[in-house]
DNA sequence: GTCTATATCCGGATAGAC
DNA sequence: GTCTATCCGGATATAGAC
């Protein structure tokens, strides 16, 4: 195996996946054909087979790269120091997704409902789904209790915040692609107000 | 047309809507074939079409029963004296979907994300879903105002808060869908002492 | 009003030429 | 490695008998 059949092997890979997320942005998952995909990629359907087994395999694939890098941006912020207040985590998250994919913020929302609805059935998104999930929890929970560790105090257990946190941005994600509404400007302020008065 | 007929109806359309409910929160929407349908409510497909155009109109429907009175329940909730606290609101709120569906709750979460993301795409389910939400906020707005008016401070406007209360179910939903985590009652407590030190 | 049987279409995946 | 042409299965919706 030569250098340049994997660099090539992975830019062709690229290029399918990345037609994929568009397709699946403005369509959904269920709704986009492989002719949509293979016509976005400007490949053959052969060729497309050749890079993924099947499209349940893209659509994992997509769905890993929807919650890629959350993670890490999310530790590097939370590692700060003097560690950030909860409120400056809510807003952190808030942020997240639209700084993550700055590309098509419009179809960015509900693509992410997409991913969140295809998690609870789909069990092989659900795994990528879970162990972000999980992951998250733990290490909001971890951050919520250095804030608390460095003299402050918290309305309840780190465990049982955490998930109040990670509600915020769903929530926000879900009434935006919905109904439009709110801003993150003006959810970012209530949101803000809330945790700073409960510091 | 004798009345006969209009029960008749009507008894059947609640037939083939309940078989289409089951349905749908086992598989999903896009999952489900007509085929499943028909055979769960035990009828023929001549006679499912009778009732419904297409399978289409089914889905949205489904989505409307969903919704169907939640609206009732909060506004005279909402409408007790003394007015109730941001806290009782969220806690009233997270309860609502298992209070709304007590039967099949080990699915309902899965049916709720479906309905969500669907409204994203769907346009007649957008509708259903974006009218209920923007009463839903309205409404939450109202009865925080009423509640600051009786004397008591809040941390940020009505119109900035009520988003945030509705993010709470929503995020609740989707984290019980995805890792079967938190609980309701680990969620409740904390979701209540971030409100009642903010209060 | 209801059922059976089926027309029609479309999507995913493959086979084989180049 | 890539493309074209095609197959097969399944899904929606309908037509017509009873």
């Amino acid at each position: 195996m030569p250098k340049v059949t994997d660099a090539h092997r992975a830019a062709r890979r690229g290029q399918i996946l990345q037609a994929a997320w568009k397709c699946f942005a403005r369509k959904g998952f269920h709704a986009t054909s492989m002719a949509d995909v293979i016509g976005e990629a400007g490949l053959s359907a052969g060729a497309v087979y050749l890079y993924f087994r099947s499209k349940d395999e893209i659509i994992v694939a997509v769905a890993g790269q929807v919650f890629a890098g959350i993670e890490d941006r999310l530790l590097t912020f939370l590692a700060g120091d003097p560690p950030p207040s909860p409120a400056d985590i809510a807003e952190f998250l808030i942020r997240q997704p639209l700084r993550a994919h700055a590309d098509a913020p419009a179809e960015l929302y509900p693509l992410l409902l997409s991913v969140w609805a295809e998690a609870a059935r789909n069990p092989a998104v659900n795994g990528v789904a879970r162990s972000v999930l999980e992951e998250l929890r733990t290490v909001l929970a971890r951050a919520l209790r250095r804030w608390a560790e460095v003299g402050h105090s918290l309305p309840a257990s780190p465990e049982q915040l955490a998930p109040v946190l990670m509600s915020l941005v769903q929530g926000l994600v879900m009434q935006q692609a919905i109904t439009g509404q709110p801003t993150v400007e003006d959810y970012r302020t209530g949101v803000r107000a809330l945790f700073e008065t409960a510091d």
